[in-house]
DNA sequence: AATATTTTTGGAACAAAATTCAAAAAACTA
DNA sequence: TAGTTTTTTGAATTTTGTTCCAAAAATATT
């Protein structure tokens, strides 16, 4: 057997799909030339950045999620996207905000199980920059990506 | 003019897209055929929940970005999850979860201004069994839903 | 008001992709 | 091993997306 499975969920989590121009047409009771023009125009301005699946990550055996609230050393105050720059590289992070209030950086964290969770921590989340964080662990998702899970 | 902007942000923040069939088989090198089967299987089994665009948010005025950090009234603690599925529906909310720590709920927040997030503070999250919230204001995204913003 | 630009629309022709079907291969079960 | 289920696959069919007009309508600009 081929492990297709595995490879389709790689790229259908970030791209590879596309909208339903006829289907949205007949929706909105619109020419499909309508809809296709106003689409392309959308992704010409950058308005839409792509399309991709929403999982039920659960099921694809990401059972762990939490919330990564971060402080920051007072000599990355001055610029602190350089270190949220250099975590946008890791599958694991779905969101990474700079943020007001008692943190500087919030993270949204996927990961297999606590074990990779911890991993992830030492070795992400240890560099030099980053003085503490504090972990809000989700216990149940209800809502994610605007969608009901 | 008809607005067709709206009403397709409206569709494709939820839905009508479909995966790129043809593009995964010649990416992964297989049969269209094979990766046919397998999506539709992904689908049945609830794997994948929904196919959807994701946008650049400040290019359709969704400008402020807010994580709200939730205590429950003490009697709500043996089942935070009715308060937490009366919010499903706010299109506002993007994400949804139960956490361990200081508080019991984390919400993802996305309003056009500082003004709809306070109509949004003062309207929905007054409700009972909601005893406190603090604010994390996004100053500044850098990913979100997997995505580089 | 006149002009220019952008958006909407239809139709047709084409290209590309999705879906169905049947059969073969592989994996699993007893 | 024999039988069952699941997965893979190619060929044919159906559906859908794309493009190319050209024209009308709406909007914006001067």
């Amino acid at each position: 057997m081929k492990n297709i499975k595995e490879k389709l969920i790689e790229l259908l989590k970030l791209g590879y799909c596309t909208p339903q121009i006829a289907r949205i047409a007949k929706k909105i009771k619109e020419p499909s030339t309508t809809i296709h023009y106003n689409i392309k125009k959308l992704e010409k301005e950058g308005v839409i950045k792509t399309y991709k699946a929403v999982f039920d990550y659960k099921k694809i055996g990401i059972e762990f999620c939490s919330y990564v609230l971060i402080n920051l050393a007072p000599e990355e105050y001055s610029n602190p996207e350089r270190i949220a720059r250099e975590l946008i590289k890791f599958p694991q992070i779905e969101c990474i905000d700079i943020v007001t209030g008692d943190y500087e950086l919030i993270l949204k964290i996927r990961t297999k199980n606590i074990e990779e969770y911890y991993e992830f921590v030492k070795n992400i989340l240890s560099r030099k920059g980053i003085v503490k964080i504090k972990s809000l662990n989700s216990l149940k998702q209800i809502k994610s990506e605007f969608i009901e899970v």
